[in-house]
DNA sequence: AAGACCCTCAACCGCCTGGAA
DNA sequence: CTTCCAGGCGGTTGAGGGTCT
């Protein structure tokens, strides 16, 4: 058996919203706050799962959000954290302001996808797909799999894992991506400075303060040196500035 | 004019995570 | 330690409007 479903679904409206529902919402959320979503319904007098309302609140109703033509400014960024983050699309909602996941996730998928494909020619797939492959094939052949084990979960994140190996860098490319990221490298030449005899049988568990731990996981899976100091200019951070416990 | 096709985006779904019990 | 639950996430769907033929 299965999850238990978020709601009985039996009675409940379904689809777009009317106008009226809205002004349900909006009225309940403006006199008890966000929050106890499940609850929120039937307090609220509306047939409507508790998911629904959230998501119409968070993603429409709510007044911190903005709505309307995404400007060249956002487009730009949106791409350059979508070549960091992949479609980690709250994290990249977060540093647009007032935007939400879902409008960034169907303007990419609607737009800003299409275009960046059309960026990318089958020949740098291709040198790509040969600089990892060339890496890789470096790599103690039992072990290559593990590499693999690059926490990219970013989400809630307060602990980095960071793959053996990696302190051993003379195998990997200055250009190589993926697994031998620059992010990478400078992380665990890091650790390795500081934790000089950590074994390099097992992940190094890095712990760090909440707020950059994020930033690591994200960079965990980019190559790009120029992606790096993106970074650290939006996170007023660098690789110095790690403390390990 | 009308049917086919395409595009956008609100909404839904199932899964995951963290915290409370 | 385990279980349960609320909230959060990314993938997907489908209604409705616009464009093409």
């Amino acid at each position: 058996m299965g999850r238990a479903p978020c709601c009985a679904k039996e009675g409940l409206n379904r689809g777009a919203w009317t106008a009226a529902e809205d002004k349900l919402l909006i009225d309940h959320i403006n006199k008890h706050g966000e929050g106890r979503w499940r609850s929120l319904p039937e307090e609220a007098g509306l047939k409507r799962c508790g998911k629904s309302c959230r998501l119409r609140w968070l993603n429409y109703l709510s007044p911190d959000i903005k709505r309307g033509n995404i400007t060249p400014e956002e487009e730009d960024l949106i791409i350059r954290l979508h070549k960091l983050l992949g479609n980690r699309w709250s994290l990249i909602a977060g540093r647009l302001p007032r935007r939400t996941d879902n409008e960034i996730k169907n303007y990419w998928n609607s737009i800003l996808g299409k275009k960046a494909m059309g960026e990318h020619t089958e020949n740098n797939n291709k040198n790509k797909r040969a600089s990892f492959k060339q890496s890789f094939e470096k790599l103690p052949e039992t072990k290559a799999t593990e590499l693999k084990a690059v926490r990219t979960k970013a989400t809630r994140c307060t602990k980095v894992f960071i793959t053996p190996y990696l302190h051993n860098t003379e195998h990997l490319d200055q250009n190589t991506s993926i697994l031998g990221t620059s992010f990478d490298r400078r992380m665990a030449n890091h650790v390795v400075a500081n934790h000089g005899n950590a074994s390099v049988d097992e992940s190094l568990s890095v712990t760090s303060w909440e707020d950059h731990t994020e930033s690591f996981a994200m960079a965990a899976g980019n190559q790009m040196e120029e992606d790096i100091e993106f970074w650290e200019m939006l996170n007023d951070w660098t690789a110095d500035d790690c403390h390990f416990s």
